[in-house]
DNA sequence: AGTAAAATCACCCGAAAGGATGAGGCAGTT
DNA sequence: AACTGCCTCATCCTTTCGGGTGATTTTACT
């Protein structure tokens, strides 16, 4: 129902602005019989409304969506310049994590999937499951996309 | 001298056009005097004419102009002063991203979800798993933290 | 005017990830 | 011995991801 409408769309907005200007018009012709406005002025109106009509129609009918959107986003970006990697020490004694849970960091952080790090440390993939949670609790973060970048800009992993 | 006339081919446009307008309708009273034509049609005749130059001045004039283009603004607050980030074109222009698929790879680096990315873009999640899914074929890799992990070193994203 | 690429959205399905909870083992401390 | 922190593993359940496919619409270019 609803699509059918959009689909229509041009020509029922077409329909009920001509519809909408014919009244205008009637109104307009009675208002030029009663107070006799002059005609110039008359053909005046009528020429600067419909010219109006159709630049209006045409934006509305075939540039519907012409909309600009600009997005101005205010974000936070911490950078440090790293010819060489260094370790923030401080950064990572705050989060306090285990040996285990910064090991799967930097191997998520390599982009391996759980069942890889979990292969890659001679562990079962639960064991790499808690790690990771016990992970994200720390680091306050839900994803481990989340854990990798707030890691990288603290400089806990290069 | 061609360039001036181009920079003021709108008003050069409508001007012209308005004159011709105005004469046709001098010729068309003349007309409607001598022949006694119905108001009404004089006056049809008017709101069509005027219809189509609105028709036709905004298709002319709007047209080419409506090559909007959507700008994404961020603005950067560098917390720690830092060298600026420098995107390496060249590997970027290898991979043959297209706008919107590096834009989906910048919000993965930021560690957000496919659905916290739609919403961002103001698109359904089913695009954005579109454009991922299109993303990692194209950087060959498995996984969002792979892809990430893949641009990072690449320099493609900050 | 017709084509090609890009963007949008949808549906299905299986895999991966993540949350909650419990539990056993092991080393160091008190 | 009791306590604590860490590592290990498990089960259950939900959410998120990713692959595959197909469709429509925009946009760009010719």
């Amino acid at each position: 129902m609803i699509k059918a409408i959009k689909k229509h769309k041009g020509a029922i907005l077409y329909g009920s602005s001509l519809a909408l200007l014919l009244l205008l018009l009637r109104w307009l012709e009675f208002r030029f019989l009663i107070l006799s406005t002059s005609l110039d002025i008359y053909i005046g109106i009528i020429a600067i409304i419909f010219t109006g009509l159709g630049v209006w129609l045409t934006l509305k009918l075939f540039k519907p969506k012409a909309k600009t959107i600009v997005i101005e986003k205010e974000v936070e970006v911490y950078i440090t310049p790293s010819p060489q990697f260094e370790r923030n020490q401080k950064e990572l004694d705050n989060l306090n994590l285990t040996s285990r849970e910064l090991e799967v960091l930097e191997l998520m952080a390599k982009g391996m999937s759980n069942q890889e790090i979990a292969n890659e440390l001679f562990v079962s993939l639960n064991t790499v499951k808690t790690h990771s949670g016990k992970l994200f609790e720390k680091m306050e973060v839900k994803r481990r996309t989340q854990a990798v970048d707030k890691a990288k800009t603290l400089s806990i992993i290069p």
